[in-house]
RNA sequence: GAGCCUGUAGCUCAGUCGGUUAGAGCGCUAGUUUGUGGCACUAGAGGCCGUGGGUUCAAUUCCCAUCAGGCUCCCCA
């Protein structure tokens, strides 16, 4: 076999038959529970202004110039959108969903591109869906959001996992939390990690998840966030957790779990899997009252979440979780001669007509070899046509797993298969 | 962006301390069965030993680079 001249990019994967299957079983569970909670689908484009995606991730420079894949054509900066939530609260605005009245209650699924190095669970191009419910502050959208997510692995089986939830508060107490961690920090500055010293400035919170060891016995008498949120922040922080306590959704609070962007308000929560390896966030989200309004649009509540597809799918492998049954075709014609073929293609149409799946063998071969492939296609049924059953109109009907034959003509074999 | 590990048949992997025609299992094609699948047996097809360069009389094997995969760090919207 000549070597292939064309490959694809660097993290990049071809989603092959055998492996797409899965992928159509989630997105199912996907479609089913989102109409049962009552979210609308939204697509939008794959290329996003640049302008908008900086605007969405702020300040990181990190991310912003070497994380995303962006190109610029004429007047135009396109870049492959990283995330969801800032198209789909640009949609928002541009087309003043908000007029619809209510909150708009959006799902989504579909590709997404980070030109990250890749390890396991981690793709330049992979694939995520997830909420975003805009316009309520109440706390019901944030459980909602939260139970939607949890719906989905109880449907896909998926049990091994841990919920972690905090709130982050509104900006000004995060500034006020942000000196009085570095207060504390700064005593101790010595002893923290190289790591921990370069992020003492430019993002203090982050030293929180530092997986340093140096770092750790500092982190844990550190002061924690939920001490420093105002009133409503700590009212919306109890209100989910009562609502999540009664809806039987098992949590942790993790005063460690932050965020990085300016507009994250309140609510974080995140799903991990110790399936995984070092990327092992299932799923993560939070409440981002000040995107909207960031973007261009009026100032507008909003509370959602992201939840990656690969890795939910290597979460299933590692617990032998099958998402989709093994493929099944109804009828196999096998066929003796060139008139048994010719009816077969006719009478494959028929089947069809009938909503039975039919196929048959493309390639010559021979009648023991149409019964493999009949028995590799996994065909419930063959039907076996040569010259003698064309001028009788009796065919033989093969059940393949009981290994048994009628005899029967075609409208009896289409009345037998449909159902 | 950094460190470590790995690339041999469609898949999973042996192997060559550098030396004629590179192996297995599964899968694939066919035969044993002149019109009947799964089981068994037999045979066959399928490899530039990831790619490029270097060292050498000789490289799939050693060295370098590169591409790709894995693990970890950085980052994580």
């Amino acid at each position: 076999m000549a070597k292939a001249k064309y490959t694809t990019h660097l993290g990049m994967v071809d989603i092959l038959p055998g492996e797409v299957e899965k992928w159509r079983a989630l997105e199912n569970i996907i479609h089913e529970e989102a109409a049962k909670f009552n979210f609308e689908e939204i697509r939008t484009p794959i290329l996003e202004q640049t302008e908008l995606i900086k605007r969405g991730i702020g300040q990181l420079t990190d991310i912003v110039t070497k994380e995303i894949f962006a190109f610029t054509k004429g007047d135009s900066h396109y870049v492959l959108r990283p995330e969801l939530t800032a198209p789909v609260v640009r949609s928002f605005v541009q087309h003043h969903l908000h007029q619809r009245g209510g909150a708009q209650k959006l799902y989504y699924i579909g590709p997404m591109f980070r030109a990250e190095r890749p390890q396991k669970g981690r793709q330049r191009q992979f694939h995520q869906f997830g909420v975003e419910v805009i316009g309520s502050d109440n706390p019901i959208a944030d459980v909602e959001c939260i139970a939607f997510m949890m719906q989905i692995y109880k449907r896909v089986g998926i049990k091994n996992f841990d919920l972690k939830l905090n709130s982050i508060g509104d900006p000004e107490s995060r500034e006020h939390y942000k000196e009085v961690l570095k207060e504390y920090l700064r005593p101790n500055f010595d002893a923290l990690s190289e790591l921990s010293k370069t992020r003492f400035e430019k993002n203090p919170l982050r030293i929180l998840d530092s997986k340093e060891p140096e770092d750790k016995p500092i982190i844990k008498n550190a002061p924690i966030i939920s001490d420093y949120l105002n009133q409503d922040s700590a009212e919306h922080f109890k209100k989910v957790c009562e609502l999540l306590t009664a809806l039987n959704i098992d949590f942790t609070i993790d005063p460690l779990l932050v965020r990085g962007m300016d507009y994250y308000t309140r609510t974080a929560f995140e799903l991990t899997s110790p399936d995984l390896g070092s990327q092992d966030a299932l799923a993560g989200g939070g409440r981002y009252d000040l995107l909207v309004e960031e973007i261009g649009g009026p100032k507008t509540p909003a509370v959602g979440f992201a939840a990656g597809i690969e890795r939910l799918l290597i979460a299933c492998e590692e617990l032998d979780i099958s998402l989709a049954p093994k493929k099944t075709v109804d009828i196999y014609i096998v066929t003796l001669g060139e008139a048994a073929k010719n009816w077969a293609v006719t009478t494959l149409s028929t089947f069809r007509d009938a909503g039975i799946s039919a196929t048959m063998d493309y390639l010559g071969r021979s009648m023991k070899a149409q019964m493999k492939d009949a028995n590799r296609e996994n065909a419930s049924y063959t039907v076996i046509v040569g010259d003698n059953e064309l001028d009788a109109n009796m065919f033989t009907l093969r059940n393949m797993d009981a290994s048994e034959e009628v005899q029967l003509n075609l409208n009896q074999i289409i009345d037998k298969l449909k159902k």
